[in-house]
RNA sequence: GGGAUCAUAGCUCAGCUGGGAGAGCAUCUGCCUUACAAGCAGAGGGUCAUAGGUUCGAGCCCUAUUGGUCCCACCA
């Protein structure tokens, strides 16, 4: 050995060594190569204002596994990175940092705003990208792109252009959900609902008497949450079946703050059930109200400035603020004596996702995406096979929101984002969408233009992502061989906005569904399970734990114990198991090397392997086929569990354990010893490889002093099987490990302490399981203290008050003679006694069922028989002991 | 209001197509056994939320109930 591992394992002191290998190497980076399959993963881009919290940590990790798989398994792999502009989170943050220089929006014309913006980009945008460098991601950040650089821009306006020109985007007057803070319209998927605590106003309306006045008898009665919305009513609505009101066909009524005259209308809208049955209509503040309004020609009246203030169509109310307005109208109704009563009420509100204000329904001039055609194809991709979620039942949630999806208002009243591609005719005010601004105007020939203000929708370009960071719309290599991507990894709070936009704008623009599966993952929470958040101040730093424990603890904890789709909490305790698990991965390996020193291995024949070899080679045949079937079906956490239990439990705590003589006796038998060890690092190297997409970086560190030609073990293969049909010596190990088992369980109870070795009789029957301990008897002596073990066909000569264990082939004695407490072992075989009888009672039972016989498959009912026979076969043993020892 | 999801050991969670309940942590008992005390060996601990059903057989499938979480939704 050339080189050697530390003594102990310290994280820190190898990952940012080996990552910036990886880099300096090259291994990430994927260039198009016709002769390999690729596979490609589109990084779900992070926002430019973030900073990598725990749920990045998982995304990532979980990608970057898969990445790491198949490249091991011979694909060409492309993770591609990149950030995202997000719109209004960026500007939000950027007009708030601002702020703080005592700069308002107001101030900045819109060149010196991006200006401002793209600075903060650069000095930013980087951060979280090299955050990801340190939990390993191998993602190609040779590739990484921008939502906003040329490359995505340009694909954007193609996008725009194109949708325009097939009628599927259009510029509309239509109700929109707008934030009076962000000062901008959002999408009905940026609108969160709250329930808050409100009232319900019981107002009523006088009706008009026959002279077309306000009658001082006759009124209407109904209820409103949102009574400062009576300024912009244009109608009262009643169900044309409710009987309460059919002689208010055809009347009006006499809106009293405004003095306004609104009609009746017939609406099957209302609810007859709900309040009085009686609704005010609000077309220019209320979606409902909107349709009703459109549905009866009702006139529109926006009473709301973009601060949410009164308007100057609001009369003496203007300029207040909305809920000021709304005092002030209920004070003034109550002394008109039209206020009947106020109840409590609570109702769910829409929010600004991202400044929680409460949004203000509003009719505005707006550009939009016609969906109703566009998501034909995305509402087919579930069923026609072209698209699969795991798990599986978020693909209802898929389907529940694409059925509802209204028009998607994609324009916004910010600056930072995409131009919409649409210029004015200053003359004649024609739209014309294009690249540019045209020479002259198609209508009238003018050559003055104006761009559209806005810009579009963050979520309008990250849409595109799959296909945008390829080169679309030019035709590159890149997008011919790379696209359609295979999975996308992302939290299922991101369905909605993100995955249904990009599948039906692959299917739109490239023909083909950006990915044949979408693999969700849930929230990292808390000890205490509640979401990690800025306000609660519970967020826990992936930075500061990789510090702690390094980055293939905290990737591997992020793994364990987590089925896909559910949430997960973070517990320090969990990392440090993981990180204890590399410790355990280490030391193993320091062993093996260590008695690799000066060792010259060769391929051992299949005569030269010992029992014990083959045993393992069977057991890793078995652990490779598992976990493969497990990376496949994208159990993750279930492929690293099986990985976890036989690294530990079965190759450190057995096989280690029962070679052990065969390498202290390496001088006496080098033959054998050289096949131990041969198998001992076959089988490390492929738990290595198996392990190292979830913990790359010292499985790397391992594997590259492991084997010492090896420049990485990126470049190694995803272990194959041996397939040598060592089935009969891995039972074989399965009995002597049990036998052990029964020794040291009997020694604990008869209080022996280990330094005490023993000598064993072991007495087997059957002449094949005398076989098999004659050949493992080597490998058991340490485990089971024995001093001496002696194999025999019968128990002749042996005293009766031996204390022995019984297992289901063999009886094996441990002559205490000093030690033996009679009573003790009388206990000990009465409980086994009990044990057995009981397990035979139920399999008694299962066997004297008519029906389990008759229809149980063939298989299950022999292996209840085999049962049977040895519960029976140890209970005469035991039975037997116990008439010995009186 | 509609839908999804969860309920398993003291805690946090696994349990893949239905065939004798698992892990980590915690607890208790022994061990510094020449890779590892970040370790080794043992032990205790569960009517798998409740009630029905399907089945030879249910933690797993079906129905209902209870409780929690989340998403969607226009009840003014």
């Amino acid at each position: 050995m050339s080189k050697e591992l530390a003594k102990t394992y310290d994280p820190n002191e190898i990952e940012d060594r080996l990552y910036q290998k990886w880099l300096d190497k090259g291994y990430f980076h994927a260039v198009v190569n016709r002769d390999k399959k690729p596979f490609t993963i589109v990084m779900p881009p992070p926002n430019i204002t973030g900073q990598l919290h725990m749920g990045h940590a998982l995304d990532n990790t979980m990608q970057d596994i898969l990445i790491r798989y198949k490249k091991l398994q011979g694909f060409n792999t492309l993770w591609q990175p990149g950030t995202d502009h997000a719109a209004i989170a960026t500007e939000v943050k950027i007009l708030e940092k601002l702020k703080e220089q005592g700069i308002d929006k107001k101030d900045l014309t819109r060149e010196e705003f991006l200006e401002k913006a793209w600075d903060w980009k650069k000095e930013y945008g980087g951060r979280i990208v090299n955050q990801l460098h340190k939990i390993g991601s191998a993602a190609d950040c040779e590739r990484e792109r921008f939502t906003m650089d040329e490359g995505c821009s340009h694909a954007v306006q193609e996008v725009f252009i194109n949708l325009h020109k097939k009628g599927l985007i259009y510029k509309g007057n239509r109700i929109i959900n707008w934030c009076p803070v962000c000062k901008t319209s959002i999408s009905d998927a940026e609108v969160e609902h709250e329930e808050q605590a409100s009232h319900f106003w019981h107002i009523k309306y006088p009706l008009i008497d026959e002279n077309g006045n306000p009658s001082k008898t006759e009124f209407l009665e109904f209820a409103t949450t949102r009574p400062e919305t009576m300024l912009g009513d244009t109608a009262v609505a009643i169900n044309p079946d409710d009987s309460r009101y059919t002689h208010l066909k055809g009347r009006k009524v006499f809106l009293p703050i405004a003095e306004r005259v609104l009609p009746i209308v017939e609406d099957s809208y209302v609810d007859m059930e709900f309040g009085t049955g009686v609704v005010k209509i609000t077309p220019a503040h209320d979606p409902n109200d909107f349709e009703v309004g459109v549905r009866h020609n009702l006139p529109q009246i926006n009473i709301l400035n973009d601060d949410a203030t009164i308007n100057e169509l609001g009369g003496k109310y203007e300029g207040m603020d909305r809920y000021e307005a709304r005092k002030a109208i209920v004070k003034e109704l109550d002394e008109m004596g039209l206020l009947v009563k106020i109840e409590d009420h609570s109702h769910n509100v829409g929010t600004c996702y991202r400044c929680h204000t409460t949004i203000e329904p509003m009719i505005k001039k707006q550009w939009f995406v016609k969906m109703d055609e566009l998501i034909k194809p995305a509402m087919a991709a579930i069923d026609n096979g072209d698209l699969k979620f795991v798990p599986e039942h978020f693909s209802k949630t898929y389907f529940h929101w694409l059925e509802g999806m209204r028009d998607w208002c994609i324009s916004r009243q910010l600056w930072w984002g995409h131009r919409i591609p649409a210029y004015y005719c200053d003359d004649c005010g024609e739209i014309i969408v294009g690249k540019s601004a045209p020479d002259k105007c198609p209508k009238c020939g003018g050559s003055h233009f104006t761009q559209d203000p806005d810009t579009l929708d963050t979520w309008f370009s990250s849409a595109l992502w799959p296909f945008s960071t390829l080169g679309w719309p030019e035709k590159t290599e890149e997008l011919d061989y790379f696209y359609p991507t295979d999975v996308l990894v992302t939290g299922y709070d991101i369905i909605l906005f993100w995955v249904i936009r990009m599948v039906f704008s692959g299917y739109e623009h490239t023909g083909k569904c950006p990915f044949h599966t979408v693999l969700i993952h849930g929230l990292v929470r808390d000890s205490q399970g509640r979401k990690m958040s800025k306000s609660l101040g519970n967020g826990i730093d992936p930075m500061e734990i990789i510090e702690k424990y390094g980055a293939d603890a905290l990737r591997m904890s992020l793994m364990t114990g987590n089925a896909p789709g559910n949430d997960m909490r973070y517990y320090d305790e969990k990392v440090e198991a993981a990180r204890n698990f590399a410790n355990k991965v280490w030391n193993a390996s320091r062993f093996l090397m260590m008695n690799l020193e000066g060792v010259e291995l060769k391929k051992p024949s299949d005569s030269e392997l010992s029992p014990l070899d083959k045993a393992m080679i069977a057991k890793c045949d078995k652990l490779i086929a598992e976990v493969t079937e497990n990376m496949d079906k994208y159990e993750l956490g279930i492929a690293l569990s099986k990985l976890y239990d036989f690294v530990w439990d079965e190759y450190c705590d057995w096989y280690i354990e029962m070679s052990k003589p065969v390498l202290w006796n390496k001088e006496a038998d080098p033959v054998t010893a050289n096949a131990t060890l041969y198998t001992l690092k076959q089988v490390l190297n492929n738990s290595l490889i198996m392990l190292h997409p979830f913990m790359p970086f010292v499985t790397e560190e391992i594997y590259c002093t492991l084997n010492e030609d090896a420049e990485s073990i990126m470049l190694s293969s995803w272990p194959s099987m041996v397939n040598a049909s060592y089935e009969r010596y891995e039972k074989q190990y399965e009995e002597v490990k049990e036998l052990v088992r029964g020794i040291r369980n009997m020694r604990t109870s008869m209080d022996v302490p280990p330094s005490r070795k023993a000598s064993l009789i072991i007495v087997a029957k059957d002449d094949a399981v005398k076989e098999a301990f004659t050949t493992f008897k080597p490998f058991m002596m340490n485990l089971a203290s024995a001093s001496d073990i002696e194999l025999r066909s019968d128990k002749e000569g042996i005293a009766d008050d031996a204390v022995s264990v019984v297992t289901s082939d063999v009886v094996c004695y441990i002559p205490f003679a000093e030690l033996v407490d009679v009573e003790k072992e009388r206990e000990r075989l009465l409980k086994e006694e009990e044990r057995l009888n009981k397990e035979l009672e139920r399999s008694e039972k299962m066997l004297s069922n008519e029906n389990f016989v008759k229809k149980a498959p063939e298989a299950k009912l022999q292996e209840e028989k085999d049962k049977k026979a040895k519960y029976e076969q140890q209970l005469s043993q035991v039975k037997e002991r116990l008439a010995a020892l009186k």
